[in-house]
DNA sequence: GTCTATACAATGATAGAC
DNA sequence: GTCTATCATTGTATAGAC
């Protein structure tokens, strides 16, 4: 770290004080573009949130588009990584469940960063069409190879995995993106531990067990 | 109607021209509201989308805001009717049922309608706010009420009603909001109509059966 | 009653001087 | 690393033509 110091002004290395601003920039940039949109969000906003002016954000990300691209590339690679634990030789139900819970703690930890891809997907995923279409899509081909093993199997009821996925992802990003919705609903001001427990026995009973029995 | 043409300069009674022009206003509104939100959405847009000049839409509102209540106005009563239709004198199944398969059916005919809602709920609901807190809690305590009855007499499993419909919303409408995505992973331009079938047999049998069993 | 032309103040992103 | 200038965009207002 010294020897990255003392070389920072000659080679591209990060100071501190460069990786420190940058880190509070793009927290700033994540809570603003989250809640306003790409097109929504101002640099200005941004800046006060991070405390520093306009021009001196301007300094480490010269277009607000950057900021944006530098935001959603810090978040997106945390966004993928539960499903690639899904484990073909695990045993279905935990598997997952685990899945589930993972997500759900995500979407409980990082709300913010949930309601940025929401932004980013509702807009027509204008940066991250790509990606979506090429990383993700094999991610979950493979991983619907593993749900389909399972039904084939004979261990799993017969769904299509696909689809399964989307009930997962959906479920549990909706206690992110639409809190506010949800707060309106329940009363309160945020999601309380003990909503958050009903949230997560009601998500596993439904996709374990289903509804369609009486009591269990 | 020539009764009220004749009434209309005296009258608050909108003309014909008006109405129609109105319409194509609140088209294009509720088309550039849903894809940018309120403050990444511009005047400009919503005119050129209805085919005709800034100043003259903003003869018939006279406000960006305007336009923006109008639009939400139009659309929450839609939004709200199919839970009002689920019946405690029904079978819990059928009836459970048949609530899923409409609002699938209302995200697939009008995902524009649920991406404006997604985007409003995204923004903290600074419009629809109040209502959420008022007439969606009073329905949603009232649904819920009915489900528990169902529950209680043993006629469902034991799960949380309001995370139960909170998943329902969740499910179907992530079929119009997240569109882009999902389009993304199955590959195509739009969803199929098999593909739609595809995710109305998975959501009924997760939340009617699970998928913790094997073969059924 | 309907629409166009134009203006203007505020806000925005960005560039360059210091 | 900071301050100021510039230039396009946007919401809104007004005056008047059809």
């Amino acid at each position: 770290m010294t020897a990255a110091i003392a070389r920072a002004g000659r080679t591209r290395r990060r100071t501190r004080i460069q990786e420190e601003n940058e880190e509070k920039i793009l927290d700033a940039a994540l809570e603003v573009f989250s809640t306003w949109g790409y097109r929504g969000a101002t640099v200005d906003q941004i800046a006060a949130l991070a405390g520093m002016t306009k021009p001196n954000l301007l300094y480490y990300f010269r277009r607000k588009e950057d900021i944006y691209l530098a935001v959603l590339n810090r978040t997106h690679e945390m966004w993928l990584e539960p499903l690639e634990h899904l484990d073909a030789a695990g045993d279905p139900a935990k598997e997952i469940t685990a899945y589930i819970d993972r997500k759900l703690e995500m979407a409980r930890d990082n709300p913010t960063a949930s309601r940025l891809f929401a932004m980013e997907i509702l807009q027509g995923a204008p940066v991250l069409g790509a990606t979506l279409r090429g990383r993700l899509k094999t991610l979950v081909d493979d991983k619907a190879a593993v749900i389909q093993g399972w039904i084939d199997a004979g261990r799993l009821a017969p769904v299509d995995p696909r689809h399964l996925i989307f009930m997962i992802w959906a479920t549990t990003q909706h206690y992110a993106d639409f809190e506010t919705q949800i707060r309106a609903v329940l009363g309160g001001k945020a999601l309380s531990p003990d909503q958050f427990d009903a949230a997560k026995a009601t998500l596993d009973r439904v996709f374990l067990g289903g509804i369609g029995s009486g009591r269990d």
